[in-house]
DNA sequence: TATTGGCACTCAATACATGAGAGTGCTAAT
DNA sequence: ATTAGCACTCTCATGTATTGAGTGCCAATA
């Protein structure tokens, strides 16, 4: 619908207003090289942009910005994408294998990477799996009654709780009721709800099995989610007044954007999608975009996830998420 | 020094500022049934605790705000407690026994309701010990090469590294390797360190022992930090321009906060110590005040802090980060 | 017919002026 | 020692004028 000039100036004017912020008028637009028009002619172009929804007007007398809609033209058919380098990913690569504390400690880098390297908002969630199942049981003897659960759930989890039992236990009583649950877990591949009942007749402490079952149940849902880059993205020209800074501060926090992921649209690993403005129906956020991937394999994926205003740089960004989880995912493999 | 109608004023003056956030004026004291003077008695009263360095002038025609000395004298002699009620009370114990995850996600429950009954930011940081040992060690055979080391100290603190072997072992091969681990640690009950030479010649494979002697040692620098209260302390009348605002949000990060914490004179656990303004000496929180108190016993203890601007409302939230830091030792000690 | 120069018009942003009001500091009276 | 009173100071809010960037449109042009 829109002839190869207008989608050049459409380009042009998303480009521009990317690097500056600046509503982009007709005139700036001319004096680029790559239109030799007049501003006249631009801004005839302009107002049949305006007229498809491309872009709009802040008022009379002001340059262009681009709609949700241009956006979205730009990101999917006119955008160069700005690949990473051979130093930026050494670089990167690099720091990922830096890291000698645990899984957690490498999510939460990875976050602050990112976040660095799209000067936007960074969010990685820990893999979560379907089906999770246990792995392996420990109990370990603190001090007579108190014994402390150590639980490995199949994608790495580790959950602990510690028990008051109903009279006290030697370690050396212990261990057989591990190695006992840990014999049926060896056969039986089942789901964590399954093996309940199997277990439940060899042992007599039963708060031992609910603790069990509440540890694996329990930290389902508890994919942890890592979070950088807030400081950085309120820097960004669009904060010039206290009420919008303050509405971006109490909507970035991690219960919210954890919500806003989750409602979007499932992404499969591998792909990497671009959510809008208006897009991803929180409305509270319609003044940002999210680009969202994810790594992991079919079994276990975790989301990585950038936030930033609309104009936040998609041809840098989307390039960068997506290296990132690529690297990610490796990375995971050859743990396994 | 102060004569006793100075302090009184003083007092006044603190009370009302922390509660306006505007300057207070002569007239407003005057106005008060406590100070049965006028309003031009009182101006010269607040000219004497001027020169003695208690309160200062914006600028000519504006009320009178505390100095960082007058909120001390105010702190340390001249503020009524507000202490907790029973609901209160009641309702905090109430929630901190809500929690069924682990012992990280009771700190971040804390955290936040710290955060939300003091309207501040609130911090956590995670109980470390002086001497920290192994308590138990698994192996846990994940595929062939692949296994889990798992790592239980005596702080209750848990590690984990996934390794890989030089070659294939089974899960009956390894218990015994866990085995003459935990019994070398029931009966030596030394530091991390010191059995790492006993235990290397009953193992063939030394990447175990490494990544044993790797995880203990390494986790003792790792004192999670718990963080809740930004955006709530960010609605505070201090922060009506951008500026303050912006600056405000990037000291306010996890690590700033800890550096600022960590640098603060030691603090016993029981006791509560208020800095505030300048008196932290971090120049870039110089307009912040922190309340800090530690949980835990005298092995292993943790931190809480409030932070909030220097006219926070001490009175109230003294006692509370007391009686918080208090109920987390009697939970953690009930606990052991 | 597509392009362009030119010009009137619009509107935000900036700077400046003004007045009101809150508060002090000081002095003289009580 | 306290207070009433008044001049003085400085901020804040409001209003006004000016500027200038940018559009929209029309007539001229290639």
């Amino acid at each position: 619908m829109l002839t190869q000039r207008q989608e050049a100036i459409l380009e042009l004017v998303v480009d521009e207003y990317i690097e500056s912020a600046i509503p982009v008028s007709s005139r700036l637009l001319a004096s680029r090289q790559e239109l030799p028009l007049s501003s006249a002619t631009i801004r005839n172009e302009l107002v049949q942009l305006e007229e498809n929804g491309y872009i709009t007007h802040p008022y009379t007398s002001a340059g262009r910005i681009p709609s949700d809609l241009g956006y979205r033209h730009y990101v999917e058919s006119l955008m160069d994408e700005k690949p990473l380098s051979f130093d930026e990913m050494r670089t990167i690569e690099h720091q990922l294998h830096q890291v000698n504390g645990g899984f957690d400690q490498w999510l939460s880098l990875t976050a602050t990477i990112l976040a660095t390297t799209v000067s936007g908002i960074a969010m990685v969630i820990r893999p979560s799996v379907e089906v999770t199942s246990l792995k392996h049981v420990q109990l370990v003897e603190l001090n007579g009654t108190s014994v402390m659960l150590v639980v490995v759930m199949n994608n790495g989890f580790i959950g602990q709780k510690i028990l008051n039992l109903s009279r006290p236990y030697l370690q050396s009583e212990l261990n057989p009721y591990a190695e006992a649950i840990n014999q049926i877990l060896k056969k039986t591949n089942t789901r964590s709800d399954e093996y309940y009942e199997t277990i439940n007749n060899k042992i007599d402490d039963t708060i031992i099995i609910e603790a069990i079952f509440q540890l694996s149940i329990n930290h389902q849902g508890q994919n942890e989610a890592y979070l950088d880059g807030l400081s950085t993205v309120l820097n960004q020209p669009e904060f010039t007044n206290v009420n919008q800074m303050r509405e971006a501060v109490e909507n970035l926090d991690e219960y919210h954007l954890r919500m806003l992921i989750e409602h979007s649209p499932k992404v499969e690993p591998g792909t990497t999608h671009v959510l809008i403005g208006e897009e991803h129906g929180d409305e509270l956020m319609s003044e940002w975009s999210v680009i969202i991937s994810s790594f992991g394999d079919n079994v276990s994926n975790g989301t990585v996830a950038v936030l930033g205003p609309k104009r936040m740089d998609y041809p840098r960004s989307i390039p960068r998420v997506r290296y990132i989880a690529k690297l990610m995912s490796a990375l995971m493999h050859e743990v396994r």
